[in-house]
DNA sequence: TACGCTATAATTGTAAACAGTATTGTTAAC
DNA sequence: GTTAACAATACTGTTTACAATTATAGCGTA
C-alpha cells in the first residue's frame, strides 16, 4: 500500500537515476568516464529517454558533466574542490550539530553514544574500513536528530560529490584516534545540549578532516 | 568564437531550462501551477522532450516538484522552509563572507563602499525597492570576492528557491535602517581583513532577516 | 613520420506516434 | 441528492525513427 505517492518512483526514469547515481557514487563509473546514452540503455534495459532524463539530473546534481552534442561524463572532483566541498559540509554540519543540541532527546544521545562505543571497538581492533562506514552512520543520526529538511539535502549533496575522497583521511596516521576524540566532543556537547559548543565541536572536527586529506594528498598525476 | 564549450547551451532543452527557470523565479509562473509539457513546449516553440528535459533539472533543484503520471507542477516553499533555507545561506555566506575577509582588494573594497553608500541614497528617498536590488549586488559582490565555487552555487540555489520571500522583510517598519547598520559591519569587518569578524557579522545579518521575516508572516489569509 | 583532408561511423538532439495512467464528466442506481 | 460505476478526456511515459553533430579511421602528400 503506498504511503506516499511522491516518493514511489517506479518510472524508468527514476529508475534509472538511482543506478547511476549509485554507480558514480560507488565507483563502478570512474571519472571521465563517457556516459553513452545507448550503452548505458541497453545495460538498465531501459529506454534511451529515460537514460536521457537521468543524465539531466546528475548533471544537475553536480556529479555529470555535459556538453552539447559531445554527450556527458562522470566529473572528475579536484582535490581543491574536495577541499571546498569539506568547507561548505562544515558549516552547514556546523548548524545541524547546533539544532541537534537543541532537539536530541535521551533515546537519541544513547544512540550517538552506542555508535561511538562501536567506533572505539573498530579503532582496537584497527577495523579502519568499518570506522569509516560508522563515521557516516553518526553523522546521519546528527542529522536526523537536527529535523532541519534543508541542511540534510544539501549535505547529501555535497557527500556525493566528495565521497571519493572519505577514506583516504582515516589512513592517515593518528587521524583515526584524533577523529574518536573529536566525535565523543560533539556527541558531548549535544549531551549537554549546549549548541554553542556542538557547532563548534562539528567545525573543528570537519576542518581536521580537511587537513587530513591535505596530508595524505597525491602530488601530481 | 568561442571561449568555452561547456558553457555554449544553445540546444533546445537548456534554452527551455533557462526559460523555465526565469519564469519561477520571476513569479510568472505561479506556486503549485502545473507545468503542462505540451503547453510549454508551444509557448516556447521547442519539443516536448526539451521542456521534459528541463523539468527534471528544475526538479533536482528544487523549484519542481513531480509525481509520476501526474506531472510536475511549481513547488510552493512554506513559511518554515524558507526560514531553513535562510538559515542555511546564513552559515554558507558565513563562510563567504570569511574567505572575502582574507581575499579582498582594495578595489573590491571600494566597490563594496560604493554600494553601500548607494544603499544609503535610496534609504534617503525611501526607494525601498531598490534597496532590495543593491542588496542583492552587495551579496553577489562579497560571493564573488570570496572566490569560492562550491559555496556561489549552493547560495544561487537557494537563493531562487526563497526569492519570492525576499521584498518582504525589507518592508518590516525599521528593518532598511537596521539592515543598512549591518552591511556596513560586514563591510568593515571585510575592509579590517578581520575573518572571525566577517563571519559572525554576516551571520548576524541574515539571523536578523529571518526575525524579519517572521515579523512578517501572513497569518493564514 | 607528421600533417591535413575526406569518408565513415558513432553518438546526440529532435520529432512524431503510441501506450498507459490519472483525472474529469456523465449516467444510473439507490 | 448522493454515491458508484463507467466512459471520455488530458496528459505523461516510452518507443521508434530520423536529422544533425562530432569523433574516428583511412588515405594521400609533403
Amino acid at each position: 500500500m503506498s504511503t506516499n505517492l511522491l516518493l514511489e518512483q517506479n518510472t524508468e526514469t527514476d529508475e534509472s537515476y538511482k543506478r547511476l547515481h549509485q554507480a558514480i557514487v560507488k565507483g563502478h563509473l570512474q571519472p571521465n568516464e563517457r556516459l553513452v546514452e545507448l550503452d548505458l540503455a541497453q545495460k538498465f534495459d531501459v529506454g534511451r529517454a529515460a537514460v536521457r532524463a537521468a543524465i539531466a539530473r546528475l548533471e544537475q546534481e553536480g556529479l555529470v558533466e555535459r556538453a552539447p552534442n559531445r554527450g556527458a561524463w562522470v566529473r572528475a572532483i579536484s582535490e581543491n574542490e574536495a577541499i571546498e566541498l569539506y568547507e561548505a559540509r562544515a558549516v552547514l554540519e556546523g548548524l545541524a550539530a547546533h539544532n541537534a543540541a537543541q532537539r536530541a532527546s535521551a533515546q537519541d544521545i544513547a544512540d550517538l553514544r552506542e555508535i561511538h562505543t562501536k567506533m572505539q571497538a573498530c579503532f582496537a581492533n584497527e577495523d579502519l574500513l568499518q570506522i569509516s562506514d560508522l563515521n557516516a552512520q553518526l553523522h546521519a543520526k546528527i542529522l536526523a536528530i537536527a529535523r532541519h529538511q534543508t541542511v540534510t539535502r544539501l549535505i547529501q549533496r555535497l557527500r556525493a560529490q566528495h565521497v571519493r575522497f572519505q577514506y583516504r583521511t582515516i589512513l592517515v596516521p593518528g587521524r583515526a584516534r584524533q577523529s574518536l576524540e573529536e566525535h565523543l566532543a560533539i556527541i558531548d556537547a549535544i549531551a549537554n545540549h549546549d549548541a554553542a559548543a556542538a557547532e563548534h565541536a562539528m567545525r573543528i572536527h570537519l576542518n581536521n578532516v580537511i587537513t587530513a586529506l591535505q596530508k595524505s594528498a597525491h602530488n601530481g598525476f
